[in-house]
This record gives C-alpha cells, sequence and structure tokens, in this order.
DNA sequence: CAATTATATCTCGACGTCAAGATACTTGTA
DNA sequence: TACAAGTATCTTGACGTCGAGATATAATTG
C-alpha cells in the first residue's frame, strides 16, 4: 500500500500523478528547500506538454501541423477579410520574426494564406488566409474543442471555472506588463 | 472605458488576459460553437510558454540551458550515487532517445556527468553526476524555487492548493494511462 | 542450443526555431 | 528638404529536436 503525503491529501479517490512523485522525490534529496512552488509550476509545463502531443495528434487529422494551425486561426479570429501584417502574427504566437517568416513561405506555398502590399505601408505586408485556409482552421478548431473538452471532463464546471480564474491570475501579469 | 463580459466578471480587480481577448474574438467570429474549453487549456499552454522563458532567463545566471537543468536535476532527484540509465532519463523528461544522447554527450563534454558502462547489462549505461554537476543543479534549483515563488505570489496559499489539485486532476490520466 | 523477438542505446539526415543583422521604408525634427 | 531615429520584414547560420534505422546484447521459445 502506498502512503499518502499528510499535509496535502489526495481527494477522495484522487490519482497521483508525476509531479507527486517529483516533489516527494526533491522533499527526500533536498529537506532543507521548500518546493511546493513546483506543485503549481511543474504540473503547468507537464501538462502543456501532453496538451501539445494530444493537439498535434487531433491536428494531423486535418492535415495541419500544430504551428500552421495557430497561424491559420490567428488570421481566422481576425474577422472577414481575414488578414494581419506578419507583426501582429509575431504577437499573437510568440514567435520570433525569423519564424514567422518562414511560417508564411510555407502556408503559402500549401496555399492556405497569400501575402499581399501593405497599401497604407511600403514596408509591410499583410498576410491574408484563403478560403481553403479558412475551411481548414475551422475544421481544425472543431476538432481541437471535441477533444478538450474529453480532456475537462474530468472536472465539473465550476471547477473549470475555478481553474480558468486562477490561472488568469497568473497569466495576466505576463500578457499585460510588456513580458 | 473598456467593457467587460458580463457572463464572466473579473474578480474584482481581476485583469484581462490574452486568452480573455482570444475567446472574445472567437464567440465574436463563430458564436455557432462552444469554446469554453480554450478558457482553461490555452491558458495552460501560454502560461507554459511564459514560464519557458522566464525559466531560460533564471538559468542563464547559472550557465545552464532548460534542458541541462532536466537533465541534472533528474540524476540528482535520483539520490546518490546519482546515477540512470538513458532510458530512465527519457521517460522523466518527455524526450526521445536521439535527443538524450545527444544532450549526454554534451553535458559529459561540460564535465557535468559522466557515462559508466552498466555492469549488470552489456547493452546499458549508467549517466551518473559529477560533483560539479551536482553543485550547478542544487544552485540553479534554488534560483529557479525564488523565481517561481514570486510569480505564484499572486495567488493566496489556499488558492495555489487549489490550482496544484485541479491541475492534478488534468495531468493523472496523462500520466498513469499510459500516456 | 538455435532461432526469434525484445530491449538499450546510438547514428544520421531533415526540419523548425532562434537571434542577430541586413534592408527598405516611415516618422519626427530642425 | 535633409537627416536621424524608429519600425516592419526578411536573411542567414547555428543549434536542438525528432524519427527512422542501425547495432549490440538479452530474454524467450521450441
Amino acid at each position: 500500500m502506498k502512503r499518502l503525503h499528510v499535509d496535502r491529501p489526495l481527494t477522495l479517490i484522487g490519482m497521483e500523478d508525476e509531479v507527486d512523485r517529483l516533489v516527494a522525490a526533491w522533499r527526500r534529496e533536498r529537506p532543507d528547500l521548500d518546493v511546493e512552488p513546483l506543485e503549481v509550476l511543474s504540473r503547468v509545463s507537464r501538462l502543456a506538454r501532453h496538451l501539445d502531443r494530444a493537439r498535434r495528434l487531433a491536428f494531423s487529422e486535418h492535415g495541419l501541423e500544430p504551428w500552421e494551425f495557430d497561424v491559420l486561426t490567428s488570421l481566422r479570429r481576425a474577422g472577414a477579410p481575414y488578414q494581419l501584417s506578419p507583426g501582429q502574427l509575431l504577437t499573437q504566437t510568440l514567435v520570433t520574426s525569423g519564424t514567422m517568416t518562414n511560417r508564411i513561405d510555407r502556408l503559402a506555398k500549401k496555399g492556405l494564406v497569400e501575402r499581399l502590399p501593405d497599401p497604407s505601408d511600403r514596408r509591410g505586408v499583410l498576410v491574408r488566409l484563403t478560403p481553403e485556409g479558412r475551411d481548414r482552421a475551422d475544421q481544425a478548431l472543431a476538432g481541437l474543442l471535441a477533444q478538450e473538452r474529453a480532456i475537462l471532463a474530468q472536472l465539473s464546471q465550476s471547477q473549470r471555472g475555478d481553474l480558468a480564474g486562477l490561472l488568469r491570475q497568473l497569466t495576466a501579469p505576463f500578457d499585460n506588463i510588456p513580458g
């Protein structure tokens, strides 16, 4: 029988996860340190990693890579006529400019976006979704949402709301202060 | 003045984050879809991304890359004599075998780990932390915890506990079922 | 014991990302 | 107008990761 920590019992039928094991290992090896922060932030990182894998799988059913989805949906959300500058795409996707140039090139080659000169700034470019790009984005989004709903079925409606709120408090400083 | 959503008022002095804007955009463009899952899972992914950047910064003060920290601390947590097989390191760090071989090579070149033949399996290898590798891991961990505590100062003690618990419910299926 | 299957690690080529710098254009100022 | 500083995007080279396949050894089966 496995002993549980007394200072934070697992909820009812709760399961252990990798971070529980990680934290236990640190407490054994470094009892002098307070490793409580890992309980939250290591879980965030590991969950993100798992989500990446799951998404890659979901998108592959629509012939898209995760990075393609990110760019196409950024344009899709912009609303008709579904166009943004590379710079606007940068801030939405958190990649560097060299990466974005490369992504736009490849999406253009696949016929999912097209590059247009910006009529109001000759330095600039506008990236526009093609009709096919829009369809692919919409289909992949529906697939993603279905998958995510399944993952979140672990939680009740109100738990999901709580979780979203707590995460917002952590992300807001990054998103609002220059970051 | 910016209008807030009526269906999920931000808590008191709460701040909007990028995901609020993202969700609002989808509700405008695709009012037919229920995008609630994004409230949680997009925040997880974005926060993880921000954490990656912050960690890179924190580790650079100790002359370590994030991937180096991952490997060194996996060995550190194993306890004396601080050694694991490449295969065990794989499962802890979620990278592929080619990547791990490369990482071990580079860490060995820096003198932070050494490769030993596994006495009980001639196919196998054991990777062992050197004394310097151990020191570097310990220092970087202290720095990381300090940084994470600062990020988590946004939340109360009990909120952090709640958040950890909710995240555990989401990660447990990935960590326990084959994944 | 021989043959087969499984396991542990490494090799290698393709690929995406990053960071720094280059280029082209715009804005602010005198 | 002319010039400096700022901005938008693209180019380039280095780097880390992945994934498929290669090699060596171990375990299983008949």
